[in-house]
DNA sequence: ACCTGAACACCGTTCAAGT
DNA sequence: ACCTGAACACCGTTCAAGT
């Protein structure tokens, strides 16, 4: 007798091995591009967290291995990920009027985010320096802070600032919001928003009918399936604004 | 014969079973607070990706599961941490001087983001809406807009891209850097970033002395490591500034 | 060059059992 | 009430081997 582990004489109880189910043998062969593809759907279909390299495979008719012939490490190809996601935001360059480009790259960035939804807080909370360089962003940005008047003195600190505001609001507005028992949580949370005590709160109770659900730390909806729109044009003209103000008081300065 | 797997016979090779070694025995008692403390100090030291619940297990000295009589989940852990990582960020109410408290916020916010480096992009990117649904912060931020004169009718929009703003910016410097083989990435992306041919990017080129290791995308060192202080500075007076714009346009129109 | 196949050292979580 | 202990169904990654 060899134990006490009664399964170790019977046949590995392991499900099924590691045989890849779904497809035996894909038509088309493996590529990085195919890869990409899947992951970037499964992503999209059950968010960053629960992403599995091993699932990708699966999908892909391939052992989890074989992922390692084009992609080092899971998140090298994360990394590639992002970097698909981050194609065409740059505008093309405009003549004149470097509101409009700023408020059109502040816009394709939030597209981007929004048609790969549970990407956002990788591209911008991880991968901003893991991504591949994206040159044109940067040329970008510099060019329209020199064509509005930008002095060489707050050009770094200027274009820093644009960078961060420019992930920033897609960032919070696309944050996954808690993934088990989301159903659950929703209407908890919605139940604590409409018991708020009104005399302790009084600013906030008086605006709750329009900030439940539709404003952050008070949203149960997550914003992939409803967009604080207002907050975000909201957003870009302040930062317009701002970045006007501050120009103008750089040059004379 | 069971079969060709030669250990079925042997005793289990696991390593040593599940006992918890470093403390046999603690000597203070298991309780949220400790368990919080010891997430906080792990994901600190080496960051939220490879933060783990049996770790934290491991270094209180108690099995894994022992975890689960105080927290029903790792996420729900990780959301306890978050919100103890946010406390006092809510500056005292002041009187007259909108444009202060804002900056004030803004200061606190990165302060507390700093204070434990890798949480940024879990209280950004994740757990906003997760987090105990800090009410002081939500009335303070109501309270600083109608101070500021700002009518109803925009309030919820500019609420929005408040909080949006206030957690871009720490959210996005603080961001982790790739953690396998940071050496060699940061020694990859350094030579590229000075590979970067001048004609291309004439722009870029000019200043890419300053920017080097001191910018978005074209960093190598962590912001933990390095703070970008200039861009947040005029980060925070961009925002401020836009903001008094677009309330004077607000109360005008 | 490209992929299979087995194995290693982990995970989070569930459930029953101890005290 | 609070924790142990074993087990389940996964992971990412390495390494050798096939073709």
């Amino acid at each position: 007798m060899p134990g006490t582990d009664a399964s170790a004489t019977q046949a590995p109880r392991r499900q099924a091995t590691d045989e890849p189910k779904p497809k035996p043998k894909s038509a088309t062969p493996l590529s990085a591009e195919r890869i990409v593809e899947a992951a970037l759907a499964q992503i999209a279909e059950r968010g960053v967290e629960r992403f599995s390299l091993r699932d990708v495979a699966r999908t892909l008719g391939v052992y989890p291995t074989a992922v390692y012939w084009y992609f080092r490490s899971r998140n090298e190809l994360l990394a590639a990920v992002c970097a698909a996601a981050q194609r065409d935001i740059v505008p093309p360059p405009r003549q004149g009027d470097w509101q409009a480009w700023l408020r059109e790259l502040f816009r394709r960035y939030r597209q981007a985010m929004r048609t790969h939804p549970h990407l956002a807080q990788l591209v911008g909370a991880q991968m901003l320096s893991n991504a591949s360089l994206d040159l044109t962003l940067v040329d970008g940005i510099l060019h329209m802070l020199q064509q509005a008047g930008c002095p060489d003195g707050p050009l770094v600190d200027l274009y820093n600032a644009v960078v961060a505001a420019l992930c920033g609001y897609p960032t919070i507005e696309l944050a996954p919001l808690p993934a088990e028992d989301p159903m659950g949580w929703a209407a908890d949370l919605q139940q604590r928003v409409h018991q708020i005590p009104a005399m302790q709160h009084p600013v906030l109770a008086r605006h709750l009918h329009r900030m439940a659900d539709r404003s952050f730390v008070l949203r149960w909806t997550p914003g992939t399936q409803q967009p604080l729109d207002g907050g975000f044009d909201a957003y870009v003209e302040i930062f317009i604004a701002g970045l006007e103000a501050r120009l103008a008081a750089a040059r004379a300065g």
